[in-house]
DNA sequence: GTCTATAATACGATAGAC
DNA sequence: GTCTATCGTATTATAGAC
């Protein structure tokens, strides 16, 4: 491979792993085996090599969320895109960047973060509607609103595992919800029934 | 104030703030005006202050945790913990450790983490039990899980704030999220009697 | 307990040859 | 494009006087 895309995967890597502000150039150099001279030509700064690094981890993320909005039954889908498999101690490659100050209070890093954001929240704000019309969701439920529900129980899933250093966590969280989810749905002629009515 | 006090204190502050990693002693020499001399006399390193620090913090989340243990219906007393004020820019002051790498790297600045966690998951059990108890949630719905979901919500929420830097996702989830336990309640005679039984 | 001085190492980058 | 050498600053302490 080129050093610059070399470059740019281990700094996606060491992102994931360790975040802006604690990875330095010399770790990316070392991983990546490529020298100091060549790394400061195809990236004058750290800070550059970071926003080309970010864009490849948004980019990773937006495949899954596209199938979201995908064919099939939308409660389907919806279980599906909670219940992908996930490495839950190694969290979010974009919102943990949330977490570092340094990317916090740089717009120019912080942009592609929130731009990916918007988007999975329309996938979720796609399926949920389709779930309603469906009638598989109560119609006074709000799409817009449970879209950031279920990104917050994921993300928040994350910190949760970590914390625990235990999967267990992230896992109860989404299932969790989905159960909230089937709890939800409109009362229909078949669950009266089984209600002795 | 004495010193000691005054860098724990400060350090807490800058931990919620920055993190852990990129807090420097000199950071915390500078916002508390203790010298070198005192500061390295109280504590030896800079890990030292941060465990003190952290104690700290945790601390400083349980009496909110204590009253969803409280008197008063189960379903109030989730209202009331879920909606309580929040500063949804600034995140939560121990979820917010579980992203330092230097922090999950080590044990003894994770624990007080992990603890503080498992408190409020325990707080959490109790009033979603109480909830299920008094006929105000589904029987089918397990406590223990929905305790995550509950607590991923609000760590969660804070992670898709800061990345739009808008409070509005964050009060969305949970408001979310509570829709969703209300339209989980158990059916009612009432709300047969609405849907014109 | 607090002060000032000092130090080893890492960070983030620049210079200039090839 | 890549290499080695160098640089100024910050970090995380330590030393030793008061």
């Amino acid at each position: 491979m080129e050093s610059r895309q070399l470059l740019i995967e281990t700094m996606s890597e060491l992102m994931w792993e360790r975040g802006y502000a604690d990875t330095s150039p010399r770790d990316v150099r070392e991983r990546s085996g490529v020298g100091q001279g060549s790394m400061y030509h195809h990236f004058p700064t750290k800070r550059d090599l970071a926003v080309a690094a970010l864009e490849r981890n948004v980019a990773d993320l937006l495949p899954a969320v596209s199938e979201l909005d995908g064919p099939g039954d939308p409660m389907a889908r919806i279980e599906a895109y909670l219940m992908r498999p996930r490495d839950a101690l190694k969290g979010c490659k974009v919102g943990r960047m949330t977490q570092d100050p340094q990317v916090r209070e740089d717009p120019v890093l912080l942009a592609p973060v929130a731009r990916a954001f918007a988007q999975v929240h329309l996938g979720w704000v796609k399926v949920l509607r389709a779930a309603v019309a469906a009638g598989e969701l109560r119609t006074d439920l709000d799409p817009e609103r449970l879209a950031h529900t279920l990104m917050a129980v994921l993300q928040g899933g994350y910190v949760l595992a970590i914390a625990q250093q235990d999967p267990g966590p992230f896992d109860a969280a989404r299932t969790g919800v989905l159960e909230l989810l089937r709890a939800a749905a409109p009362a229909t002629t078949d669950d009266r029934h089984k209600m002795g009515e």
